[in-house]
DNA sequence: GAAAAATGGTTGATGACGCAACCGTTCACC
DNA sequence: GGTGAACGGTTGCGTCATCAACCATTTTTC
């Protein structure tokens, strides 16, 4: 089994590592060429809060799929960068609310123009068909892994 | 365009991330279970070794598809543990080729053990032609990327 | 053969991630 | 209603990634 060389670059953890950095370094000089101080992952976060400003550290944390502490430090830099304020929730004061500055509120069209460039970009001259059939995989495999997750929150 | 909520979770950028993030750190997790002391990022530098002993560090760029600064690290890491160490080229003393150790050597087995194991519970119910569709995809979306990456080596 | 350019690798700064330990608040339960 | 468990967030530590600047050693070029 060891004798016959094992291909790194045919395994599918290394192509999905590769085409996770190569999409988001794209992406992350596309912000920057642009003059938008921020990155991907926090654009990320910022998604969710368009669509449901006020969510909370938990479910930021469950949509995005990174766990607690990594949200604790992209809200640290979006509120760093001014788009952002965290509000002690009132009924529980454990929980922080996350409330978008008009800084914050305004970017939305700006990157999401680039994302969406980027994106067709990467996908340029792939059927549609065959890019859903990727991704359904590709849910089937995170389902695949999730199952033997270390138990945390989300 | 903006006022349709964009579904992260469904984008493929989304999806490639946490797939990457989460059999890494399924086996990471395997690999410290097991007692070895070595990252899924390191493995992948063992591999290319095992299979071509004192390759440069260029050349190892080139395989693994990572940045010199990158290699620089995981080889710092790996001779720091022992399992690997530098020697300058005497025709160009520039280069530093990289040999193992009988330590480096002797975590073939286990560790391609675990990796076959992760993988095969990674893709199970998965039939072949559709996780080969799959990495078809990946792979024309890994070239659509890099026709506009920042030239560097490699 | 000396100056300039290219090459191989290293380093520092910044951002992201996971894990584990921690703190403060709330909840459950007797 | 007080004690202990559970919960929401924060923090320290180690790893990995990028970029840009840098050093040392060839290689080119005139």
């Amino acid at each position: 089994m060891s004798d016959v060389p094992y291909q790194l670059q045919d395994s599918l953890g290394y192509l999905v590592h590769r085409v996770s950095l190569a999409m988001a370094g794209r992406l992350n000089r596309d912000f920057a060429a642009a003059g938008y101080d921020v990155t991907v992952e926090q654009w990320k976060v910022l998604v969710r809060l368009w669509d449901a400003e006020g969510a909370t550290h938990a479910e930021l944390s469950a949509r995005i799929g990174k766990n607690k502490a990594s949200i604790t430090r992209l809200v640290d830099g979006l509120e760093r960068r001014g788009l952002v304020k965290r509000v002690a929730g009132r009924r529980d004061r454990r929980c922080k609310r996350v409330l978008l500055t008009e800084a914050g509120r305004s970017l939305r069209e700006g990157l999401m123009a680039l994302v969406h460039a980027a994106l067709a970009e990467a996908q340029a001259g792939i059927p549609a068909e065959r890019m859903d059939l990727c991704k359904d995989v590709l849910r089937r495999v995170l389902g695949n892994i999730s199952e033997s997750l270390p138990r945390e929150d989300a």
